[in-house]
DNA sequence: ATTGAGACCTGTCGGC
DNA sequence: TGCCGACAGGTCTCAA
């Protein structure tokens, strides 16, 4: 991917849930791509203009890699970015409900960029710990899932990890984010199996190749409600409820 | 400032 | 069979 080109660009479907910047196609044309990064759920390409092109994949995006200088013999009609590219290969970008987006940010944007400069650590990254997660927390007035889910306290945590991540921890999704927070500086024990739980399973969800990889029903409680609670020795069932307008799957046995 | 509700979009699934 | 509503996901916008 370094060092390739982008020899044309054709946004087939222009309307995605964010539009395109403004010449998008235009200012991406005969840049090389400089390097290849990830910030949360961002996908960053810095390319040789000093721009950078900011891509989400939303909940249904994705990209399809093919050798040749031609889109795919029959374009899906979700197919809404082509990028052909030198040497002689094709990127298209796929995204059938359309929450995925694209932007160019300048150099100078980038430093100061309302979403990206505000994201949290990277939760696999060592600046990732359990003091780090209690400071997050601490005077937070919400719900330790919706904690979870602010890309402001972690980078890179959806709906489902974070059920996954407060069910390993045994953690109830309902308490209070602030309830593990430091006390005397020191982080208290519950943050600290949470940061654990939270590497955990990112660890096992890129081993297994995603959330929406084949053979399903890996995860502990997502999806599961009404199931038997998998944790060593307890006797719950997982429950559903709504935090915030999503779903939170939990065991209110183990989980306190 | 922080928080929550609503909007955005479409494929899928259950119920009638 | 077909229609309809509910639901899933992540982030942005707007209003308390």
């Amino acid at each position: 991917m370094q060092d390739a080109r982008f020899e044309r660009v054709l946004l087939r479907r222009p309307d995605l849930r964010t539009s395109f910047p403004r010449k998008f196609a235009a200012r991406l044309r005969t840049q090389t791509v400089v390097r290849v990064d990830r910030r949360g759920k961002y996908l960053l390409i810095e390319l040789s203009s000093g721009d950078t092109l900011v891509m989400h994949l939303g909940m249904s995006g994705s990209f399809n890699v093919e050798a040749g200088s031609s889109a795919r013999a029959e374009a899906d009609k979700h197919d809404h970015v082509v990028f052909e590219m030198s040497p002689s290969a094709t990127i298209t970008f796929n995204d059938p409900r359309r929450f995925g987006f694209m932007d160019l940010v300048t150099r100078k944007a980038m430093a100061g960029h309302a979403t990206l400069s505000k994201l949290g650590p990277e939760p696999l990254s060592p600046d990732f710990d359990a003091a780090v997660l209690a400071r997050a927390c601490k005077g937070k007035k919400t719900s330790l899932k919706v904690a979870l889910l602010d890309q402001r306290v972690v980078a890179g945590i959806g709906n489902i990890y974070a059920s996954e991540a407060l069910h390993r921890a045994g953690l109830s999704p309902r308490r209070k984010a602030s309830t593990i927070a430091t006390r005397g500086g020191a982080p208290l024990d519950s943050a600290v199996r949470l940061t654990a739980a939270i590497k955990a399973v990112l660890i096992d969800a890129i081993d297994c190749g995603g959330s929406y990889a084949a053979d399903g029903g890996r995860f502990r409680v997502y999806e599961r409600e009404g199931n038997h609670c998998l944790t060593k020795g307890c006797r719950g069932s997982i429950k559903r409820i709504t935090q915030i307008g999503r779903s939170t799957f939990f065991c209110p046995v183990c989980q306190k």
